[in-house]
DNA sequence: TAAGTTAATGCAACAATGTTGCAAAATATT
DNA sequence: AATATTTTGCAACATTGTTGCATTAACTTA
C-alpha cells in the first residue's frame, strides 16, 4: 500500500521527490481533509513553504487531490478517491465539516443528489458541503 | 425600494452610515455574488479597506448577506433572499458558479436535496455548489 | 436642537497567505 | 557516468485579512 505512493507519482509523470512522497503520504494517512497549514505543521521545517504550495498545486492539476469548497475562506484539500487506482477524477463530492472538531470528511460513498436547475443552466459539477456534528462529536 | 436599505439597517439595529448604505446598495443592485475585491473596486477609495471588511462581517453576523463556499479560495458574499423582508436567515442554499463568466448565482428557488449521511453524522446545514454554464453563457 | 453617549471609521502597524524569478540541488535520461 | 530536465529553496514581493486606538460620525435624551 505504501509503495503505491511512488506509483501514483509515476503514473502522473511526476518526479519522485522527498516532498511529494511525504505530502502524499500525509494525505493517505489523514482521515479527513488537510489545509495548507496542516501540512506545514505536520512536515515541520522539512520543506519550504513555497514547495508545499507548488506540490499541492501540482497534485490538484494531476487530479491526485481536490479542493473542498468552504464558506470560511479556508482552503482544504482531500485525496481523490480513485487517485491510487485510476486517473479519473473531479467527480461530484459530498463533504462534511464538523462544527465541533473542525474536521472535514470526504464522504465518497454518499451519492450526490440531483439538483433541479432553472431553465438555461447547465451543470458540469456539483459539490455538496454538509456541516454539523460528525460521528465522533455527535 | 431604495429606502428599504435604511430600513434593513434599522431592523438589524445597525447605525445608518455611508459605507453600510453604499455596500448594501451594491448587493441589492448586483445580479450575482460579490467578492471583497469587487466591493473595493466599485466603491473606489471612498472607504477604508478595513471598513469594508468590518461591514461585510457585520452583515454576515446579522444575516443580511451570507458567504458562499468556493473551491478556488475566493470568498464571495450574496444577499440573503429574505434580508429585506424578514430577519430569518441561514437557510440551506444552492449556488451556481458559471465557469465561463465567473458569475455566482444564489438560486433561492431551488430546493436543497436531502443527503443521506453515514451513521452518527448530524447535519445542521447543507450547501450545494453547482458549477457549469449559466443561462447567459450556455 | 444642542449636549452627552454610543458606535463606526480611518489610520497605522502587523500577521497570514499566496506568488514569482532565479541560482543551486536533486531527479531523470542517455 | 555525463548530460538534460525538473524541482527545490531562498529572497523578495503582492495580496488578503486582523487588531488597537484616536478621531469622527451617528444616535439618544432632555
Amino acid at each position: 500500500m505504501l509503495h503505491g505512493i511512488n506509483e501514483t507519482l509515476k503514473r502522473n509523470q511526476l518526479s519522485i521527490t522527498d516532498s511529494r512522497k511525504k505530502i502524499l503520504e500525509l494525505f493517505v494517512r489523514a482521515s479527513g481533509a488537510l489545509a495548507h497549514a496542516d501540512i506545514e505543521n505536520q512536515s515541520g521545517t522539512e520543506f519550504d513553504r513555497v514547495t508545499i504550495y507548488r506540490t499541492l498545486q501540482t497534485f490538484v492539476e494531476k487530479g491526485i487531490i481536490h479542493t473542498i469548497p468552504t464558506a470560511d475562506n479556508s482552503v482544504r484539500y482531500a485525496l481523490c478517491k480513485d487517485a491510487c487506482t485510476e486517473g479519473h477524477h473531479h467527480d461530484d463530492h459530498v463533504h462534511f465539516m464538523c462544527d465541533d472538531c473542525g474536521k472535514t470528511y470526504c464522504l465518497d460513498h454518499v451519492t450526490v443528489p440531483a439538483v433541479a436547475l432553472p431553465k438555461g443552466f447547465q451543470a458540469t459539477q456539483t459539490d455538496v458541503i454538509v456541516s454539523g456534528k460528525c460521528m465522533n462529536c455527535a
